[in-house]
DNA sequence: CACTATACCAAACAACCGTTTGTTTAGAAC
DNA sequence: GTTCTAAACAAACGGTTGTTTGGTATAGTG
């Protein structure tokens, strides 16, 4: 590449200052998270971003596809939020309890974004089912290493662990209401439930470092 | 109020016999709980049942009426299936068991009545999404109640206990698919996963009767 | 047999849906 | 200043939605 003074070809046409497409975008998370995608109409989105129905199949094709990125956006946010926890010192355990406080974080309180990914059924979408699956398995696979990286009595069946942490965490989303727990107390109270014995094998007063 | 032979007043009239009211239970549960309650139109429902779109309003007053005897109808299933595990001889860990499989079985493989209680969310259906809610939270204090009568250590957060093993159970809906977990294998794995220590503390070795 | 309420059919209603089409505006490039 | 294009507006399209209305066959009762 010659560097010229200015490039020759425009650079794939700049694009203008005031682009609303994140409005769009922010709008469309707030119904989709809120009411559901079918329960939500393109006029809805279009008047919370102050424009015309019309105008939105400027910027996608369908309402579908109008999902896909929002949904896309959703599990970006989720993985960002995540991800510093699976990074932190610490053992394993308070690795995945610090991940599912950061997740049930972005599903009950930082932004819309996040309860689509959860709210949302694929089958919602028939057309992007298939991309929407895709790219909840992506996140899942995190959330999957971190169970892996518990040090668990041998013969523990991870896959029902990971299953039953994560269902827990994401059904919180039809119960949850600001106030009496908070995403860290519950989370620490359900990995505790399942790190801590509540059998009548193992003695209750079994001291953990907290 | 004269005692006569035969009582005056018809007796509320006699229902016909070939009244096709449970066929529209049928089919509005079945669309219901594979489709969602705003996805499935009036037309699907009367299609199903062998009727006429507008036939349906002779049996109920609206749409949303007619979710709420199929929700309840499926509450009232899902107590029947659970109410013997309850009953059942054996320690409160295995009845919760059993509860928590006759729950999964209603909720996955039973029936489609089943499917509706835990898809449509209550919000679905504004103008009786109170009488939705009552009737959920009239199961889940039966299913509390199991969760009570485990002999637990002291201080142990029961409702947060219950939220997680519920959350888990109907988050399964959305990943369930037959052959891989059978509901009575997946109800004993989550609770074996409460029960049975995971942590690094107590020895993996404690001898349960299973 | 006559009568009446039941349980439906047949057809339409207004409202709303996602989407399309043609036109206009505003900013950047030459 | 002309040209080009991104980004919107304005208005409609056909189809589907829940629901209503008026009529009708039928089964059970006196």
């Amino acid at each position: 590449m010659p560097a010229a003074a200015r490039p020759l070809i425009p650079l794939p046409a700049a694009p203008r200052a005031n682009n609303r497409l994140p409005l769009i975008l922010d709008a469309a998370a707030r119904f989709f998270g809120r009411k559901g995608f079918g329960y939500t109409s393109m006029r809805d989105i279009a008047g919370m971003a102050g424009m015309l129905p019309g105008s939105l199949y400027y910027h996608f094709a369908s309402k579908e596809d109008l999902l896909v990125a929002v949904y896309a956006e959703g599990v970006r946010r989720i993985k960002v939020a995540v991800a510093p926890a699976l990074a932190a010192p610490g053992d394993a355990w308070s690795r995945l309890e610090g991940a599912c406080a950061a997740h049930l974080a972005a599903l009950l309180e930082d932004s819309d974004y996040g309860q689509v990914v959860i709210r949302v059924r694929p089958d919602d979408a028939p057309e992007v089912a298939a991309r929407l699956v895709a790219l909840r398995d992506e996140y899942e696979q995190v959330f999957a290493g971190a169970v892996q990286a518990l040090p668990l009595p041998p013969r523990t069946d991870r896959r029902a662990l990971k299953l039953m942490l994560l269902g827990a965490l994401n059904w919180s989303q039809t119960w949850y209401r600001p106030g009496r727990y908070s995403p860290q107390v519950l989370a620490r109270r359900f990995v505790r439930l399942l790190r801590d014995p509540l059998g009548p094998d193992c003695p209750p007063d079994v001291p953990h470092r907290t």
